[in-house]
DNA sequence: ATTGTATAGTTTAGTTATAAACTGTTCTTA
DNA sequence: TAAGAACAGTTTATAACTAAACTATACAAT
């Protein structure tokens, strides 16, 4: 969803106005920055998606398919495929441990994130380059503010 | 992509941590709000992606499907994929003009706009309901500065 | 011990999106 | 007016994701 800062009817507030167009801008400058990281990400044969696991993965020791879930606020089953994708390819592998997958990064894994997170990292912080370091801080505030609004 | 708010290593300045903690965020306002709606939206037995074309072609008239394409950053074939589709369900026309086509609601999207848009608008400013009236300004400030710098 | 419940992961079918190649139309310009 | 550039839309193959149904395991509680 990305829209509708101008369906506004006659009857809306300035105030929810505001709220609708809060919600355009961040749709847009998500989407934004999706496609351009997706875009430079190509670089290394890497999705965004596969991008957000190298990380969590190779940030995490001793991670289940479930934590990473919850972390990347995605469903089990879409970790379900994109691990055993990422484990074809060689980058991570599972130990089952009871119940749960065990997740790691394979030597090449590791290679892969040691030489693309700070480059990306880099890149996506590049994003937001155009504020100053206050701005930011009251931004990073605001935004938490509606996090945790959204429970 | 939502995450790596935990993959700082040492020498990353504050500066750079807030900034990907600022896209961390943003994903995961985008995200939780992105579920929700297509949540909310089922009770009309709309998408996201529905809605949002609904809302464009109901506010707007004589848009052409390269137009709405730019106004909801999606490429052209998703637009030619989604309205298709809403054409075969009878909420939208088109109507052919040199190499364009011009896309306006059917009697029944219409009828579909005027009882969704409203309720689907306010659950939306709802995520928002967090803010002062002030905040929402800063926020709204904020982000504009933001997309101004993606170009 | 048995039965029930909760949990981790997998699978399936369908949706939404992309990129890239393609078709066809309109416009320029020489 | 013919060639070619530019553009609107379509198609195709593929990725990423969801919800829901499923399997299988672990754990509790009586």
């Amino acid at each position: 969803m990305s829209n509708n800062e101008s369906s506004f009817l006659p009857q809306k507030t300035n105030d929810e106005k505001r709220s609708l167009n809060l919600w355009f801008r961040i749709s847009r400058i998500y989407n934004y920055s999706i496609r351009e990281s997706n875009m430079h990400l190509r670089n290394w044969n890497l999705s965004a998606a596969q991008f957000d696991v190298l990380v969590q993965v190779g940030t995490h020791e001793h991670m289940s398919q479930q934590e990473l879930a919850d972390k990347l606020f995605v469903t089990k089953g879409n970790i379900a495929q994109l691990i055993k994708k990422m484990e074809d390819i060689g980058w991570i592998y599972r130990v089952k441990e009871k119940k749960t997958n065990v997740l790691a990064l394979t030597p090449v894994g590791r290679q892969l994130y040691n030489e693309v997170v700070p480059v990306q990292e880099d890149f996506q912080a590049a994003q937001f380059s155009g504020l100053t370091s206050d701005e930011k801080k009251t931004l990073l505030h605001l935004l938490g503010k509606v996090q945790r609004n959204m429970q």
